[in-house]
DNA sequence: TTGTATGCGTTATCAG
DNA sequence: CTGATAACGCATACAA
């Protein structure tokens, strides 16, 4: 356990008082080239480093982010998260950021957790996911003047924040497109109960490719690959049905395959293990450049003071066999 | 933005000095019943917290603990990490500790992390996962004194500390009886080349419960569908070739189930959400368990002090359609 | 049992 | 341009 290198250590070290070593730090250009220098090659070789807890209690800038971990469902599009999380971690650090992990159980103990990790950490900020209408956190956070950026938009919300999305209904429009160019005249969408942005936002892009006498080729269902089975079959099963599916996420669409017939097309959302083990055709999200603009955002935010203009995304299409 | 409440304003309000309520908090049994009462209203009545950055300077806790959130490489054990990271952040939370993320390209970049996130956060403890043969991790942390639970056991290395890990072997044994019961008289094994701790434990699981005039009916190869693919075919071509494949991953069995003719069983290990999909058999990893008991080993030695003793978990067959 | 003084490492203010 | 001093919020000797 090396000796604690402190501000002080640098100071003897290079023979200046320990105010002139944080201006080094902090102010550079207040101090003379040579002294700069001096103090510059001290730190270099004592390997000294700012403490975070002093500074945060001088500054009150805790240079920590905090995002939720979720539970994963029924895991398949964990993997998301799980990408997502990794890029916010990639990019906060060259930032000076470190990224803090919490769990909670719904939107109320996420906001006691807030309260918590703020009054005890003094987090700088927070980076929010699975945002939907009515979206309780964002406004507790904004009456309090909290610093955060959310992944997903403000679904409905009046009150504006910066954010970073990815453009679901171009992605499911890329899809739809997709099987038509392939000869495919009437396709089908399985997604999620109208309400959730997420969801409505998916459908439409299916729903402006395919036009208006398409709009019953439609069923919607919670999450999950068993609803995707009985929600294909269903759609299936109708006189004149569709010759392809589009699906709002990979789960749906894992059921959905497992069920058609051959020849009948599926696609996918979010380019999951599953649907690259599948085969399936999928909406990719550009995730770890989301976070990396989670992260800018932020911290233009915290450092700047700016408000930054959100962000929309586009996402890829990955063909494979499905469709 | 509420006011800050600190232990003076607690002091204040209960009409006692700051020590005194320093003293309710960190060792109650010298205050007075009454005096104890009135300061706890306050505190409970201004919602006081104490600040973790002031607590830390004093006595060198952080009360933070690191893990490292690795790349996914073809995202399907990325569920693993992904479950344990939650595990962590659960557990972590209710004993006083917060998890704190990095990312690191490899073990020597992720020793400039243990240094960096040591200085400038004083971390007070790591969670290590991927442990393997001659760790270089392990070794540094522990030449500095430093804290630290592997999630893995210390493959062949002499020094020794904490560790959780679930019983590899144990869980292909499982699954090679499992398909014994089955009738299956002649099973292989898919598994990684010789040398990572990991995968010879879960080899040595099959190998101990086929016996030995079974030891050819084996192939290693690295992770990944199309290597379990190739890996299966290969074995599947010998005469007298086995009916049934134990895999030392979901990829590996991904791959495997692909190519296997029916008839032919195939299990694997993780119980990803691939294997879920597909109807894999698979051995599941108690995660959050595992989880949980890093956190108390590690929660362990920082509070108690103590050299805790190892943990080895069972994990659980899951039996769907392929085997 | 309660109160007072001090310092943790840093940065901000202000003199030199 | 450089150096002394105070303050952030808390906990620990020590004194009362």
């Amino acid at each position: 356990m090396a000796d604690k290198v402190t501000i002080a250590t640098v100071a003897a070290h290079a023979n200046v008082s320990r105010q002139t070593v944080s201006n080094v730090l902090n102010t550079p250009h207040l101090v003379r080239e040579e002294t700069r220098e001096r103090v510059r090659e001290a730190i270099a070789v004592l390997g000294y480093r700012a403490n975070q807890a002093a500074r945060l209690m001088r500054t009150g800038r805790s240079h920590l982010l905090a995002v939720r971990i979720e539970p994963t469902h029924d895991g398949i599009n964990g993997s998301v998260l799980d990408r997502f999380l990794h890029g916010l971690t990639e990019a906060a650090a060259p930032a000076g950021y470190r990224i803090l992990l919490y769990a909670a159980a719904d939107d109320q103990a996420e906001i006691a957790t807030y309260d918590d990790l703020l009054a005890t950490y003094e987090l700088d900020g927070f980076v929010l996911t699975s945002t939907h209408h009515g979206d309780v956190r964002t406004s507790w956070l904004a009456e309090r003047g909290v610093p955060f950026v959310t992944f997903g938009r403000p679904w409905g919300a009046q009150d504006s924040h910066p954010w970073v999305d990815v453009d679901g209904a171009a992605g499911t429009a890329a899809a739809t497109r997709h099987l038509l160019a392939a000869g495919h005249r009437r396709i089908g969408f399985i997604g999620w109960p109208e309400g959730s942005g997420v969801g409505d936002d998916r459908r439409s892009g299916w729903a402006g490719a395919v036009g208006r006498e398409q709009a019953h080729l439609h069923r919607t269902t919670v999450d999950g690959v068993a609803e995707g089975e009985a929600a294909a079959r269903d759609l299936l099963s109708i006189s004149d049905p569709p010759t392809a599916l589009v699906c709002a996420s990979d789960s749906l669409a894992a059921g959905a395959y497992a069920v058609a017939p051959p020849g009948v097309a599926v696609a996918g959302f979010d380019d999951t293990p599953v649907a690259r083990v599948l085969g399936l055709t999928s909406v990719a999200q550009p995730l770890a450049e989301a976070a990396a603009r989670c992260v800018d955002l932020l911290a233009g935010v915290l450092d700047g003071g700016t408000a930054p203009r959100p962000v929309l995304l586009q996402p890829s299409l990955v063909i494979r066999q499905s469709a």
